[in-house]
DNA sequence: TTGACATAATACCAAAAGGTTTCCTATAAA
DNA sequence: TTTATAGGAAACCTTTTGGTATTATGTCAA
């Protein structure tokens, strides 16, 4: 298969739920990293960090503004990993895997 | 959004990179440990413990043959990232969006 | 029944991950 | 022009991860 070869800093930043949970919360909208701490039990270092990962893996842009940075989703590296995992949609639908088979048989 | 409960062993299976391409490989067929383990530039026991991860994110089960132990891949485990991703594809794709966009332009 | 084979289990190690506290810097506002 | 606010940076800690080597176990085959 293609294997994309940006998809481990994508799959990587995936892996850890906190992060999820950001990427939910900027599908919202924008936020800056103040508001997003508030959202967690965690310090604004570990977001911070979390932050940082995501925006290695793509998934999110960041905006200066003022002493303020606009944490921005980019869901753009989330089609990334979707692609990666649609490959495989034959072998978990059924109506594709039985569409397969026929035209399998039929040669 | 409904974040399905099981989600985390799947995506923390899938960050790395090893265990994607073994699971590349069981989408072409069925393997016992040894036959992944020479596909591999690393020892059986650091491969077992992928093929563990794997297990218990549900994205592959294991079916003992003699002294042979069958691993295979279960697609139906991917299908839960995937729907995770999908939840965001408006986000990403164009046409969703702008289509979106006229919906709420007309309420 | 005696090897050979496929794999598990255990113990161990280095590096990465996820978190904290503390301190520093730049911008906004009083 | 102080002071408060938003955030970065560095140092540090613990746990997890990904790997190794070594030893043990069950099964097939000569």
């Amino acid at each position: 298969m293609i294997q994309s070869a940006s998809a481990q800093p994508v799959f990587r930043a995936l892996a850890d739920p906190t992060r999820r949970e950001i990427i939910s919360m900027l599908a919202a909208g924008a936020r800056p990293v103040g508001d997003i701490t508030a959202a967690f039990d965690i310090t604004r270092p570990a977001i911070a960090k979390h932050l940082r990962i995501l925006e290695q893996g793509g998934l999110i842009t960041v905006e200066v503004k003022g002493r303020e940075r606009i944490n921005r989703l980019n869901p753009q590296a989330l089609k990334t990993a979707s692609d990666w995992l649609n490959y495989f949609e034959e072998f978990w639908d059924e109506r594709l895997a039985k569409l397969k088979q026929v035209v399998e048989d039929k040669k």
